[in-house]
DNA sequence: TTTTATTTTTAAGTAAACTTAAATTTAATA
DNA sequence: TATTAAATTTAAGTTTACTTAAAAATAAAA
């Protein structure tokens, strides 16, 4: 699947597809125009015009919606973005807060016989380095495993970062000096409802997280027990 | 020095820039237009825009020539593409034959931030795969040796392989089964002008190449002996 | 429920980067 | 040198991706 499309198409067509993916992003042609940067006149015109390609399903006044084309499509533009930002990370060693923005151009100008080299060159990663999925080939998404954030995370349990929703670079500075990466294994000491904070081990560090930042922070839950973790974990 | 212009434009400065550098080749609108695959007329537009903006000198009829700006922009554009041919190749291990057209498409996707990281990477080269000087950040090119084909080359002299200048896959692959690239040492072993062939030895090997691919690899005469370079070639 | 506010759409217009076709200029040839 | 051929330019028109401003529809508030 080539690239036949704009970069103000491709733009449109991913927006349309990450915000259906957030609850509670409305996806009306003002919310798109918005994040885009473009008048809601723009975004109606482009609507339209992507409705009678049977890629967005349209309706005057309501919700943009993607079509099974529409989807297809935007999985694979998603591909193109999270492999340039794996790549950029692990290659070139771009910070996690560097990465978006460079990819978001890139990803317009990568042919898939390209995206197949780097593709095999990373060996063929299933997430980004926030933990984001890559579609494969095919624009599908592996099953992604059930996720908590570590404000709610249980304590004395066991877990695996999974995923870093952030997108300054403050926060991710703050994870890269506490060696909280996706992949590292860290276990739950105290929660304390009252002052929103978690206190929490990785490796030998102990540290404190206030929910704003812990509600960044995705984990998923592990069998195996602390103590033989915390010697495994991916990140060293 | 960050992007502001086209693809378009970028790529209409680009070309006046390689045809100036071509002898023989002039840089009138039409044969502009006909290397960008646009009409003579959409030529003329862009050459007066271009002019308006100080980046090309214009005058009706003539040949277009970049101004002294025009030129540095080149310069950039130029180095993008080649600092990528050099990262497609080295790093993702793109044949030659597939660098150039990747290239095309990701150095008009390119941060100057992004491209100082590659630069970087790569150990900031002085050339491209295909023996093309990189300009530096400043736009400046170094000066380059004098340089000659290989059917132009003397008998009983060494020469390091400086340039292959083609295109297309089948003389890449030619070149590459024969550890014809660039920084390989060479040694002329017979002229032969009536057949239009040339003799030389490259390591163990000895072949026969005929003027029409002679003519498109570049040497510089080296000082050193035949016997002494052999075992030091840059590319085993 | 009526009024007001917000959002979306329509309508009209712009800029960039093209196109085709006709007019003009330059170059080539008889 | 006059004529013909080739190239370049001008003029007018198209498409894409926007814009602003007015009209229409939906949502919120009184």
């Amino acid at each position: 699947m080539q690239n036949f499309n704009s970069i103000s198409v491709e733009n449109f067509i991913k927006t349309i597809y990450q915000f259906e993916l957030r609850e509670g992003k409305d996806t009306r042609s003002g919310s798109i125009a918005k994040e885009l940067g473009i008048t809601n006149a723009a975004a109606t015109d482009m609507a339209r015009k992507l409705a009678s390609k049977n890629i967005v399903a349209y309706q005057k006044y309501k919700a943009l919606k993607l079509t099974a084309d529409g989807k297809k499509m935007a999985l694979h533009i998603v591909r193109r973005h999270r492999l340039w930002e794996t790549f950029l990370h692990q290659v070139l060693g771009l910070n996690m807060h560097e990465i978006h923005q460079e990819a978001e151009l890139l990803e317009h100008a990568t042919s898939e016989f390209l995206l197949d080299k780097i593709d095999a060159f990373l060996g063929n990663p299933t997430t980004d380095p926030h933990g984001d999925p890559i579609p494969n080939k095919n624009g599908v998404i592996e099953k992604e495993k059930e996720v908590l954030t570590l404000s709610a995370a249980k304590v004395g349990e066991c877990y695996e970062v999974c995923r870093l929703v952030g997108g300054h670079k403050e926060f991710y500075d703050f994870c890269q000096a506490n060696k909280l990466t996706v992949g590292a294994f860290i276990s739950i000491n105290k929660q304390y409802p009252h002052t929103k904070m978690t206190e929490i081990e990785i490796g030998s560090l102990r540290i404190s997280l206030h929910a704003d930042l812990a509600g960044m922070i995705y984990l998923k839950k592990l069998k195996k027990s602390a103590e033989h973790i915390s010697s495994t974990s991916k990140n060293g």
